[in-house]
DNA sequence: TAAAGGCATAATTTATAAATTTTGTGACTT
DNA sequence: AAGTCACAAAATTTATAAATTATGCCTTTA
């Protein structure tokens, strides 16, 4: 069941296929939120039988990415302001905490390995196209990775995956918010000043940035969507 | 899929019926730790077919008290001495958060709320048998609702939902270890010692003894495990 | 106009078939 | 003679297809 335990062949059931594309295509918003999940277009277009698409279902229902109603189906998670805010708040407190732990404990290897992350990132582009925005799947990744790496050292197994999961819900939130505003925003330079605060070992610091990284992305994605670029369900 | 939408009555569908027996035969540890789930013995048992324990199974799964490995089955969760800490310490990390959250934005109708469901605790007998223990489990819901509430004010449901998950985790741990060892732990004056710093608005005191109430515990149930009560695989 | 009943759609469950892993037996090698 | 490897049989998981059950809508009737 856990990803990270395959190699980079495909997936060894049917199910946990279905599972993983079923979950990229939420996040993406490719399967935009509200949307009926109905077991007859999710059968073709994903080309599996009934069972592996109720499994995948199942489980995303677990992580709140799909709301399961009985006898009525599955749906694609609706979005709403409120929710945005109590992901991005849960994300600085549970972040902020695990941070703290990782500088806390961790010694100079973890330091080496968030530099090394971080350059990763660093020297990823942005966007595919320099022109107008266009997401690029490894900087994506890159990110993902610098921002685990960050609360990877706070020895609790449990608190990161609660991390990773609050972090995809954002990310989808993310996906939603129209690709052009990052543009004004450096990002990277954020990214840089936590690494800094990090080596520096300025815990107060490191942590004040990271939350302040999360809040605005989420001001961004606000705005975003009160725009109206994306309508919300009631 | 949400239990606290439904009314009293039978759920809906079948795989909602068999996974809240199956997840409270697991935290009840009827279905002891590492012990196989074969879908023949579960169809028997539970009566319900492939699907519906197909589904349940896979929502224990993402819940992680199902382990699911790929194309060999389902089994218990095992344990482990060091899951416990680990889940210990996430959970006085984020409960304790979760608490100084509360009783920061909470009012008084918060604070009644908690001394009724304390209350209601106190009155209710621990064991079922006075001369030796019984599981009662009126105790166990008032005990988990008062809990609940001590952090219900911190406005995350995400968080809150996190807090349970840990907690139900760590239930199964308690209903592994000899019942008799709590018997000589004065466990409601704990209770009460909390509730009375929460009153006083002393919150640095209220966290604190919430933290050494969850490290008691674990300490108790540590012990028991390690005198070999019940025995934990590999 | 409102309520009741029937029809159509969709979810849920059971049953059957296919694929995969595990186990046990036997032969071959060291 | 003992251990290891390979092959075959059994058990179990996974997937597909069919049957059942529930829900929503539309029509009909009071």
């Amino acid at each position: 069941m856990d990803a990270a335990n395959r190699g980079t062949d495909s997936p060894a059931t049917r199910a946990t296929s279905v599972y993983e594309r079923l979950k990229a295509d939420i996040l993406s918003a490719t399967l935009e939120p509200g949307r009926k999940l109905q077991l007859r277009f999710l059968m073709e277009h994903y080309d599996a039988g009934q069972t592996p698409l109720r499994e995948a279902l199942n489980r995303l229902s677990t992580e709140d990415l799909v709301i399961g109603k009985e006898q009525r189906g599955f749906f694609v998670k609706p979005i709403s302001l409120e929710e945005l805010g109590e992901l991005t708040k849960t994300r600085c407190w549970v972040e902020g905490l695990a941070l703290r732990e990782s500088m806390t404990n961790a010694g100079p290897a973890w330091e080496e390995a968030l530099l090394v992350a971080h350059h990763r990132l660093d020297r990823a582009p942005r966007s595919l196209d320099p022109e107008r925005f266009e997401s690029n799947p490894e900087w994506e990744r890159l990110h993902h990775a610098f921002h685990v790496q960050l609360i990877g050292g706070c020895a609790s197994r449990p608190l990161i995956a609660f991390c990773e999961q609050l972090a995809d819900q954002l990310n989808r939130y993310r996906a939603l918010s129209s690709r052009k505003a990052f543009r004004v925003r450096k990002v990277s330079q954020e990214h840089a000043d936590i690494l800094a605060a990090v080596l520096a070992h300025d815990c107060e610091k490191a942590v004040a940035l990271l939350q302040r990284h999360f809040e605005r992305t989420a001001e961004v994605i606000r705005t975003d969507l009160e725009n109206g670029s994306v309508a919300g369900p009631g």
